[in-house]
RNA sequence: GUCCCCUUCGUCUAGAGGCCUAGGACACCGCCCUUUCACGGCGGCAACAGGGGUUCGAAUCCCCUAGGGGACGCCA
């Protein structure tokens, strides 16, 4: 039995997309469920429009979803020698031929065979001529004319192409490069890989590449085409439909795992298991639970499974995630992981997180509007001179006593948490969301809690009118 | 146009001839809980694309139709 070795082969042509994503991820659990290897191979032949830039951010987006690749990464580009090398056995076994036919001949061609109701193909119109190397000619793989390729898909099973339907592929560019059917093979061999995991839209793609590997006389790896993700709508996932790169679901606040997890249950399932750890994941994985319908990318699914795992993931992997989303905002993350203790029960993402809890951290220049309109009035003033009073006494700033405090004010006023609570969460946060009041009170610390409730005061009185108060 | 593929609740899916008056999850709608916002608990709505076969019996097997997708590049 040889070793088990996958790959993921994107092109740096934009960003590590949901759907890579989720490609690379079948990949790599494959690989690492039975214990194999994981390649990286950046498929940038067209150098036109292969980018470093882009290269980086697929980089950065299997860094952050933390698929490890083993040994490096291979870049095509860096293997033009070893292409030229394998087209010229194709050459000399005249497995492959130069061709001198015209892009207008080739147009003709496809135009003419559209016309006729036919698929178009190229016609092998040099095939015979025993041209060579000439300016403009490429160079072509000579497919089998007739009889026909087949191969057992691990998802969809058995799949057979006439060769009638392929023709005579381009192999080799005018100016020397290679094309991606050819590349892919040589690579997926030079690299033996024993699995080939990739996206159903190179489905056709490949039984052309078997009769490669066969003209090499050389092992034909098996394969696996997983399904496509669609967006809302379900047309395929672009940038109409939202956020498509992977790393910007890391900026929006979500976990890593609420993605992987999202990304294993899109095509693949274990039973009516929803939640999967890593290692569940690499432990159930196999290529034949594998769907083959296109999947909709469900948002709601996914803030479902963030809130999960903020609630429920060791509070250091929570905390260690949200230091980039206080850093963006400016707040040091050293000192922040009781608030994120507190704060993860009731919010959906690290933006959130952030957004709600600012105030802990620094103040703020303005009371949310409508909030200060409902509880920052002028009967919130005795409110709120009696929780200083309460509070300036506490000499343990510890919660049961921060709780007595705000009950002694309900009683000795005769009024009910709401009146008390929320015009006070207001004064300290600013905003009409956060903790138990009790907890937001420790978590802000004495000094900044009652320095709050003053500028508080001293906004509505400022701010009201005596009349408002009557109703 | 040609070839290939796909089709279970709105969405992700379970289902590999009887266990299916089709199960779970998210979303949605009620009710309960509640010191705000959330969480949580309980309940509800909701699908086998259509038509023919095969079979004692079909979501499951076969055929046709419809719809969707992919490929048909000197892109990958």
């Amino acid at each position: 039995m040889t070793e088990v070795r996958t790959r993921f082969a994107p092109s740096p042509t934009g960003y590590l997309h949901i759907g890579g994503a989720r490609t690379a991820l079948f990949s790599w659990l494959y690989a690492r469920h039975h214990g194999g290897r994981f390649v990286l191979r950046i498929e940038d032949t067209d150098r036109e429009r292969s980018t470093q830039a882009a290269e980086q951010a697929i980089l950065d987006g299997m860094e952050w979803l933390q698929l490890d690749y083993d040994g490096g990464f291979y870049r095509q580009s860096e293997r033009f020698e070893r292409y030229q090398e394998v087209i010229q056995q194709l050459l000399e076994k005249n497995q492959a031929y130069y061709c001198h036919c015209s892009r207008e001949r080739l147009d003709r061609l496809r135009e003419q065979a559209m016309q006729e109701k036919r698929k178009p193909r190229y016609d092998g119109h040099c095939r015979s001529l025993g041209l060579g190397p000439a300016d403009g000619a490429v160079i072509r793989f000579a497919n089998p004319q007739d009889g026909e390729v087949s191969f057992t898909d691990l998802t969809r099973g058995s799949v057979v192409t006439q060769n009638a339907e392929l023709d005579d592929l381009v192999i080799c560019r005018p100016d020397g490069s290679p094309t991606y059917n050819f590349c892919v093979v040589v690579d997926d061999l030079d690299m033996r890989i024993s699995h080939v995991i990739r996206g159903d839209d190179h489905i056709n793609n490949t039984p052309r590449q078997i009769n490669i590997y066969h003209a090499l006389e050389a092992p034909v790896p098996a394969f696996g085409h997983v399904p496509m993700i669609l967006g809302k709508d379900g047309s395929p996932l672009s940038k109409r439909h939202g956020a498509v790169s992977v790393i910007e679901y890391r900026n929006m606040g979500y976990l890593r795992e609420s993605v992987l997890n999202q990304l294993v249950r899109l095509g693949w399932s274990h039973g009516d298991q929803e939640i999967f750890s890593l290692g569940e994941m690499i432990k159930l994985f196999d290529l034949s639970g594998v769907n083959k319908k296109a999947a909709v990318f469900d948002t709601d699914k996914l803030d479902w499974l963030n809130q999960h795992y903020l609630k429920t993931l060791p509070l250091e992997t929570v905390s260690e995630q949200a230091a980039w989303h206080w850093q963006q905002a400016g707040i040091d993350p050293a000192g922040t992981e009781p608030v994120v203790d507190v704060q993860r029960e009731r919010i959906g993402n690290l933006q959130q997180l952030v957004s709600q809890s600012r105030a802990f951290f620094e103040d703020f220049d303005e009371y949310d509007p409508a909030q200060a309109k409902k509880h920052l009035r002028l009967v919130a003033i005795p409110v709120l001179e009696a929780l200083t009073e309460q509070l300036k006494a506490i000499e343990d700033w510890q919660q049961e006593a921060l709780s007595a405090a705000v009950h002694q004010v309900m009683q000795q006023l005769d009024i009910g948490m709401g009146k008390v609570g929320q015009p006070l969460r207001v004064a300290l946060t600013g905003h009409g969301a956060s903790p138990s009041i009790d907890k937001t009170l420790l978590l802000m610390g004495r000094d900044r809690s009652l320095q709050r409730i003053e500028t508080a005061i001293k906004w509505i009185a400022a701010n009201r009118q005596p009349q408002e108060q009557s109703h």
